[in-house]
DNA sequence: ACTACGAGACTTTTT
DNA sequence: GTCTCGTAGT
């Protein structure tokens, strides 16, 4: 008697779905409900009796899967969700590192640094140790950092083979140091310090072995080398991994993402099971034949053909634009359109590869009075305001956080300033004390520390304040006796920040409310520490909601997970999409290729893809031509379309346009020309006429470069 | 100690 | 075009 959770699965689903106790790999093509296999095989485990959901370990990359992963369990099976672990690796590092932080070498109140705060940390110990930034950038120290920590090696693991990378070894080993003092953890940190601590704590290791019977992994395609070892150790020699992914969506290698992974598992666990999910339920025919089809061209794949019951639908359409604005404004109208044969608005989306390209678009879609809703950019917790305010409220809870405490110490400004915070520095790195108890001990003199001591008798009375009062009012008080509050109100620009930081308080009354259910006895101090934590693995939605039926803006990346009823894809052109920087290893290149697959994926019933001749970027003109992924399509699935409806391939030389000055009358923007000195190139801009007339060339050795054509040796190529 | 101006950068991004 | 960072000026 088949359960009502297994019915409407297709063959492939049911088949992962009741898998028996055996580590699988789920190959899990766009649209093939990846979500739903994940989230049915947990409910049929549960409810078979196979294992109780103490005994499941689910685990994935955003929090926002994570939370659709528990409500759609709840939504299955009368379990209350809230005490199974499931959520993000960090999110679940931070609970094993909590529950036992003294194994661990943390202390109990540890606090979770983000990306940002590490670089100010790297920033500030670099400055310490007296180093040139121009020579060690702080962001390729931290980038150092974290790639080895996501292979997880320490600073006294690494081999460094000159003398810069032995200086960047000691950076980190100094960075770590700094960190243990400071009592914080980085991202990458919660991830090692766990995997230290259950390869080293035999007792515990087997714990968790025997407890979690079952680990399921969603986005597998993602994970970093220590994630994989991670889950590795955690599922044991008994234990099943569950992984479903889809190597042809694997578009974050750029940020440590091991596409060998999936090979890797294959052999680790000696599958035997590899189940493909191929049957696709969101696009018509035509997109997926044309996904198909460019996929195909990437060496290396696991191998998938997606296919769907349904027909094939219309023809995916490109528009070869002169300019941008010609780009934006075709969409414009086009979007207009379609909202008016009913599609909604938030049904579709406008895609690109960067964030720099939505700009002109916002502003077509402005002046068309389209609404629109932008994704991307800073986040709630990120903005620099609530960072403020929670730097205080670090403080408060761990006055040994040099981070926080230097953030707030001169803001809104007390007369703080750089020459005073540099003895205070000197002085702390001379006793080896934390800057709150340099300054507490007024090992200054003069009136610096008149002014220091005033700011610690500041957070000390806030301390004292805030003791037993609900987090909401610990915060409000925080905002009020810091000054903060007073200061972004005195200034009329800076509204807005006023606003998020009422938004803050109410976001701590929400936050207690929802746990408040579940830790009816934890005391008042602990609510601060986990409000905390979850602002730093939280960072909130990009965006609020504005509720109304908007156009969807977005990157490609953003846009991974979504569907659309139409999709416009634009900015199709030679270095934007595939990206300039990408183009010099085979593996980037491939990445691009798989995010135009995902790209295309994203669209049900119409897809548009679009690219401009001449495009402003950087506050210059670029003139591009259409990209590779255009030609790799089959061309029976494309229909041109616009005004022109003109063939885009291949790119034929542009006579000058209005107001580009053609001089000599030979030389045109677009066309490949050859230097004796510097190579090929191609002309991406005329100046000036006669003996004057420049060129500006752009050769593939070389780079930028403009040539006056009176003494220049150039020739056509 | 704080503010203002200019030089240079600038793919993608979650935790 | 726009943001960030560092230095010079008040």
């Amino acid at each position: 008697m088949p359960s009502p959770i297994l019915s409407g699965l297709n063959p492939e689903q049911l088949e992962a779905v009741t898998l028996p106790h055996q580590s699988a790999l789920i190959l899990a093509g766009a649209g093939s409900g990846k979500t739903r296999v994940l989230t049915t095989r947990i409910a049929h485990l549960i409810q078979s009796g196979q294992v109780s959901p103490h005994g499941i370990l689910a685990v994935t990359f955003t929090n926002k899967a994570a939370k659709e992963m528990a409500a759609r369990l709840s939504a299955m099976l009368p379990i209350n969700t809230r005490g199974m672990w499931i959520g993000t690796f960090h999110g679940l590092c931070n609970r094993l590192l909590r529950a036992h932080h003294a194994e661990a070498g943390l202390p109990a109140q540890f606090q979770i640094i983000d990306s940002q705060d590490q670089l100010a940390a790297i920033k500030r110990l670099l400055k310490g140790l007296n180093v040139d930034s121009e020579k060690y950038p702080p962001k390729q120290v931290q980038h150092f950092i974290n790639g080895n920590k996501e292979a997880g090696i320490r600073a006294q693991q690494v081999e460094a083979h000159d003398t810069y990378g032995r200086r960047l070894t000691e950076f980190y080993a100094a960075y770590d140091d700094q960190c243990n003092r400071e009592g914080v953890v980085d991202f990458a940190e919660l991830l090692l310090r766990t995997h230290e601590l259950l390869s080293r704590n035999q007792l515990l290791r087997e714990h968790y072995q025997e407890r979690f019977n079952h680990v399921l992994v969603d986005e597998f395609q993602d994970t970093n080398r220590l994630q994989y070892a991670w889950l590795k150790l955690l599922a044991g020699q008994r234990g099943a991994v569950f992984a479903v992914g889809d190597d042809d969506q694997s578009i974050y290698a750029f940020r440590g993402a091991n596409t060998g992974n999936m090979r890797e598992f294959e052999r680790d666990f000696h599958l035997d099971k590899i189940i493909r999910l191929e049957q696709n339920y969101r696009s018509h025919g035509n997109i997926l034949d044309a996904a198909n089809a460019l996929i195909k061209q990437n060496s290396g794949r696991l191998g998938k053909n997606l296919w769907t019951a349904e027909g094939a639908g219309e023809p995916i359409r490109v528009f070869q634009a002169a300019t941008d604005q010609e780009e934006a404004a075709f969409i414009v109208e086009q979007v207009r359109a379609l909202h008016g044969e009913g599609v909604a608005l938030s049904d579709m989306a406008l895609l690109y590869r960067s964030n720099a390209q939505s700009r002109i678009l916002e502003h077509a879609l402005f002046n068309a009075a389209l609404s629109y809703r932008v994704y991307g950019g800073l986040r709630f917790f990120e903005r620099q305001e609530i960072k403020h305010a929670l730097a205080y409220l670090r403080l408060i809870a761990s006055l040994h956080d040099d981070g926080a405490f230097l953030r707030v110490v001169n803001f809104p400004p007390r007369g703080i300033g750089g020459r005073t915070l540099e003895q205070l520095q000197a002085a702390a790195a001379a006793q080896q004390l934390s800057l709150w108890q340099a300054a507490a001990q007024r090992v200054l003199g003069g009136r610096p520390a008149a002014s220091a001591a005033a700011f610690v008798e500041l957070i000390e009375a806030m301390r004292a304040a805030c003791a037993g009062l609900p987090l909401a009012e610990q915060i409000e008080h925080v905002l009020e006796a810091s000054g903060l509050a007073a200061h972004y109100r005195a200034s009329k620009a800076e509204a807005d920040r006023l606003e998020n930081l009422e938004e803050l308080v109410n976001a701590a009354a929400a936050f207690v409310g929802e746990q408040g259910v579940e830790e009816e006895a934890s005391p008042e101090q602990d609510v601060l520490a986990t409000f905390l934590t979850h602002a730093a693995l939280e960072a909130g939605e990009h965006q609020a909601a504005s509720g109304s039926d908007a156009l969807q803006l977005m990157t490609v990346h953003a846009a991974k997970g979504l569907e659309f009823h139409t999709v416009f894809m634009s900015g199709l052109e030679e270095g934007l999409f595939p990206h300039d920087n990408s183009l010099n290893e085979a593996e980037g290149r491939e990445e691009e290729r798989r995010l135009m697959y995902v790209a295309i994926t994203r669209a049900r019933r119409r897809l548009y893809l679009s690219f401009a001749q001449s495009r402003m970027l950087h506050g210059q003109v670029r003139y591009g031509i259409a990209s590779r992924f255009l030609s790799e399509l089959p061309a029976e699935l494309l229909m041109p379309v616009g005004a022109a409806a003109a063939p885009y391939a291949p790119q034929p030389a542009r006579s000058p346009g209005r107001g580009e000055t053609r001089p000599g009358g030979a030389w045109n923007i677009g066309q490949n020309v050859v230097h004796p000195k510097f190579g090929a190139g191609v002309i991406v801009n005329c100046e000036g006429r006669g003996t004057d007339a420049r060129v500006q060339v752009n050769f593939s050795q070389g780079g930028l470069k403009w040539l006056a054509l009176e003494y220049a040796k150039l020739a056509p190529a």
